[in-house]
DNA sequence: CAGTGGTCTAGACCACGCG
DNA sequence: GCGTGGTCTAGACCACTGG
């Protein structure tokens, strides 16, 4: 192989499969196995070290776990490459933002050179989880306005998010259509009197569910974000809460942060 | 054993080790499992599921890497049960905080109930990392004071931090001491001249390194949040960036976004 | 077709935790 | 000592990719 990795350390007590995964990931870190690139076969590791193949293969998971290689069924295992990031920026849901009549995802995506696209989008109305409810401040027995929908860029999907909208709210105006027109469900709400004021997000990361990883198209190795925001309207009351999960591959999430 | 499992499904494409994994985690998302219990021995489940050791091994490591289970050498394999986690408000560097003579980390712990601690304090002058000097608008040659930290709560390490001060402003103050005295670095900062106005923080979340995993105890399939924070002085100067990587299951971050 | 990874078996020996 | 998980071997057959 035109790759060198060296010989396994005798004397060491560190177990072989960690030390062919220590030799593969120094090798991808220092670049001389580049993204995209072919990681040597099980069959060469195998003859390289001579160990049997389940040693090779153990060595393999441990960096598809790291989330620095996919393998790919018949082709290889490769080092995986980063997709291009989406900046969340904390102005990007300004009013001056919704003004300009597109959705937040819309208008960044297009302006970072991607094609936008929501897919899977599903509206109802139930009760609300447990969760929602106390974000909302809702007795029991109020009901909410469910949309559901998936986010893509460039056909790919990054994000799924699920509003909740108080039905009192919502019920008979087009925050209850598939199209919600103008600016989105935020333009809609200012314009039947809940001028927004604030929204509170919540972030978390874990690995994801096998529906998420499916949804989302995950590779192994990669953790998603959680966030779940609240949008206050000016007096204090919650008029949505939407719950995101998100691939931490296609995110930063930044932030400002007051000092005084 | 007491937890009743299914069995496999004999004509679905599914392969029995996913089948098996999928039993297990819905075990665990029902409750027959819960937090802390014992997942039946590897034994017990090649005799359940009449199959070879791998295959159960398999199986167990696909729970492994989705952070729903924890093995112990010797005593078995255990749902794991999550930490308290402890809440990062989008206000806890402001100033009235800072003003009450403690570091965030200590009152924010200590209010949770929990024993704060800090170690592996390290403290050095040298050239920043590129990325860093960015953030803090340095030119070529200009160097900064690294401070290196470890935070605890119970003894546990939840976080590693490093803070980038330009040589030029910490050179000679409290700030390049071991013990920083009350409010931390921020307060000193402020007492030279350096009142500050605002945070940019940056979120990103990824599987950890070998040495983020040692260094903050992560069980396999704990990801990390990689948090970037720049530190900016009235008049728009950065005095200071703070890389931290913190355990995703220690921490919810919780920020606070404007409407208007 | 050859080469690749995916699944699975049936063993072996070791290291750790606990009684 | 016994039961547990950790590591490793040496095979087998399958499914997918590509020339």
């Amino acid at each position: 192989m035109a790759l060198t990795l060296p010989g396994l350390d005798p004397v060491t007590d560190r177990p072989v499969f960690k030390q062919i995964a220590d030799h593969l990931r120094d090798a991808i870190e220092r670049g001389s196995l580049q993204p995209g690139e072919k990681v040597p076969s099980e069959a060469k590791l195998m003859g390289h070290y001579s160990v049997a193949r389940m040693t090779i293969r153990n060595a393999l998971q441990i960096l598809q776990a790291e989330g620095l290689t996919v393998a790919e069924h018949g082709r290889g295992v490769f080092v995986r490459s980063r997709p291009p990031v989406r900046r969340l920026a904390s102005d990007r849901f300004a009013r001056r933002h919704r003004e300009q009549g597109k959705a937040a995802f819309i208008v960044e995506t297009e302006g970072a050179g991607g094609k936008p696209g929501v897919d899977s989008i599903q509206i109802s109305e139930a009760d609300p989880p447990a969760e929602i409810a106390a974000c909302l401040g809702l007795r029991e027995g109020e009901r909410v306005l469910i949309r559901s929908r998936r986010y893509l860029i460039n056909d790919h999907p990054v994000e799924t998010a699920v509003s909740y909208i108080p039905a009192a709210i919502a019920r008979g105006t087009r925050i209850a259509e598939p199209d919600t027109g103008p600016g989105g469900i935020y333009a809609r709400l200012e314009e039947i009197g809940h001028r927004l004021d604030h929204f509170d997000e919540e972030v978390k990361a874990r690995m994801p569910t096998r529906e998420e990883a499916k949804a989302l198209r995950l590779a192994p190795g990669t953790p998603v974000f959680r966030l779940v925001r609240t949008a206050y309207a000016e007096g204090g009351t919650a008029v949505e809460v939407c719950d995101t999960v998100m691939s931490t591959d296609a995110y930063v999430l930044s932030y400002q942060l007051p000092a005084r």
